[in-house]
DNA sequence: GCCAACGTTGGC
DNA sequence: GCCAACGTTGGC
């Protein structure tokens, strides 16, 4: 029997990929991710179907823009093999790619981004990972309470 | 643009 | 295996 769904956060950077893109786009390959921790998560955990918090970091505000879905489980991203990429990593070769990525499809986009701002002040949100002081993992699990608690709020913010 | 916090690298 | 130096992340 399939383990239950999990959710998780991950972030982007929206001048490079946003939640307007992934809306216009439907789906993409999350590539990019080098930091172990991250890959892992993915890796190892990822499985289709797990939702997924859709952050917007170094943005005015950073906050959570939307919700995705897994629709693909790990597999080899490719732009660590290409020198032209900036996601190149020379180490990197055809039977050992070293980095993954999953696939994610648009589920929703809210009216107005939940800001980071505004998570910290929810108390029920206190031990999330993002809120967390110095806490920059770009792919992170997330409580399933926290989850619908920042769906919630996101539903009702009206930008 | 600043810089605190964190992760990685590499000399020893 | 330690840890200083360096590079990156990402909020502010």
């Amino acid at each position: 029997m399939a383990r239950s769904r999990r959710y998780w956060l991950m972030k982007s950077e929206p001048d490079v990929f946003s939640i307007d893109d992934l809306r216009k786009q439907k789906r993409t390959s999350w590539d990019g991710v080098r930091n172990y921790q991250a890959r892992n998560f993915m890796r190892d955990d990822m499985q289709v179907g797990d939702m997924v918090l859709f952050y917007h970091s170094n943005a005015k505000p950073p906050g959570v823009a939307g919700i995705a879905r897994v629709c693909k489980a790990a597999h080899p991203d490719h732009t660590a093999l290409d020198p032209k990429s900036p996601y190149y990593d020379p180490r990197a070769t055809r039977d050992n790619p070293i980095w993954m990525m999953v696939d994610v499809e648009f589920v929703e986009q809210f009216p107005g981004v939940v800001a980071l701002d505004r998570l910290k002040r929810e108390r029920a949100l206190k031990d999330m990972l993002v809120v967390q002081r110095g806490m920059r993992l770009s792919v992170q699990p997330v409580e399933r309470a926290h989850f619908e608690r920042v769906a919630a709020i996101g539903k009702q913010e009206t930008g």
